[in-house]
DNA sequence: CGAATTAGTCACAATGTGCGACAAAAGTCA
DNA sequence: TGACTTTTGTCGCACATTGTGACTAATTCG
């Protein structure tokens, strides 16, 4: 003991194949949809794969991770972040022995079009069967989308830039997993000054027509708030 | 277009080079510090290093970390968790192309012994000079506490499974950088039903003696809150 | 035109938070 | 011993935030 490295020896890198695993969500209807594709043996049962591809030598892993989504989708995704990294000897479309993982979101609208000639976007609630490692990204996608949805204006990134209340409601609902009251909702929203009107309404079929919003975060007080301990969740996470 | 994967190329792993890079914080005083080792050139300016390795061939990332941060601080840390991974050319101290940054957390305890025989506590506002790419996941790691410190019980990982609710709330003060209000903090505390009380009570010097609590957890009542949109930073993170 | 439907707001009750005041239990020191 | 200091721990009130149902507004349908 007291020795100075890790059980003596002298620290030293290591080589590992890796590979960037994109889980790319947008709302369909009323849940959540991830994107995949059909795995190098079409037809073989658990065949499905998140899109995925290696580093090249001059990406960085958000490079990467941005090229794997734009060409699985055909365009930009409108928001990227890692959700974790595993290196562990579970099964990989690739073979990969290390996945860094993200989450990509993309507005609803994209689970309306085709995608690609082998892309679906399938619920999440229908489990896609998918190789243990992309199963653990898929995961840690949707995990990371519930612990940033109050830190972060994801909720915003599945709706396109101009959007009713009503339809950003309808994502914080299919997000949370519970209903919400409209009042309440929107006294927050507005409280927050995260919105900004734009001079346009949409009529969707009957009822009033519904004034369209920008997500335009204002420089609002630091207000000094109470810790939230209602909001600790017994395990520390991952 | 409409071509299936990145570039029209079929995907493909590539090998790189990876280490396992841990930041290990824990409070001194009345501020956060970070534990450092001399880096293999010593006496050169710039050379702290964090603890890091690289990956064994039976380890998964969990384990490395683990098996890094014992090594540094010669026990368990009292909670483990990853802050990124990253892959470019910046700086390394074993030239590895992708690191995986972890966080680790250990009671104030740890920063009133030495560490080993080239390591060293370093307060977090002294700026301790890493090379770029452990400045990078040093970065994280605070990030990483500042984001979960509301949703998990991080906080407590800091002290020891005893401890004074003045403790607490002065840990709570140190990570948030504001001063508390007692009652407040107490009455919330309480109210989220997250440390129970234990029969033994603490005299530090002069003043009524402290009594000692634990983190026990009780199933509460999931009550259904508002959507805080006055938790939402503008920037959708990382 | 009236019913149905969706958007948007209001008012009030219930709950939560900031904050000062205060009581309780110890040590310090004349 | 007894006043003074220091720290723990609680109470109560003013004020802010949130839950909820009721209400008005604007549109389509038949």
């Amino acid at each position: 003991m007291g020795e100075r490295r890790a059980s003596g020896t002298r620290p030293a890198v290591r080589t590992t194949t890796v590979a960037v695993d994109v889980a790319i969500l947008a709302p369909m209807g009323t849940e959540l949809a991830v994107l995949v594709q059909a795995g190098g043996r079409a037809g073989a049962a658990g065949s499905a794969e998140l899109p995925w591809d290696g580093i090249r030598p001059s990406d960085t892993l958000d490079d990467a991770a941005d090229r794997i989504a734009r060409a699985a989708l055909g365009f930009a995704p409108a928001w990227l972040g890692q959700c974790g990294t595993w290196s562990d000897t579970r099964r990989h479309p690739g073979g990969a022995r290390t996945s860094v993982g993200y989450l990509a979101v993309c507005p609803g609208s994209a689970t309306g079009a085709p995608v690609g000639e082998n892309g679906a976007w399938v619920p999440m609630s229908a489990q896609p069967s998918l190789m243990p490692r992309q199963r653990a990204v898929l995961d840690a996608a949707a995990m990371l989308v519930q612990s940033r949805i109050d830190q972060s204006p994801l909720a915003f990134r599945f709706l396109p830039a101009a959007f009713t209340l009503s339809e950003l409601q309808a994502i914080y609902e299919l997000l949370l997993d519970r209903k919400l009251h409209k009042a309440s909702f929107r006294r927050a929203l507005h409280a927050a000054r995260l919105v900004a009107p734009l001079d346009e309404w949409r009529s969707e079929g009957r009822g009033r027509p519904a004034q369209l919003f920008q997500y335009a975060p204002a420089r609002r007080r630091s207000v000094r708030r109470a810790v939230r301990f209602d909001l600790i969740a017994p395990t520390p996470g991952r």
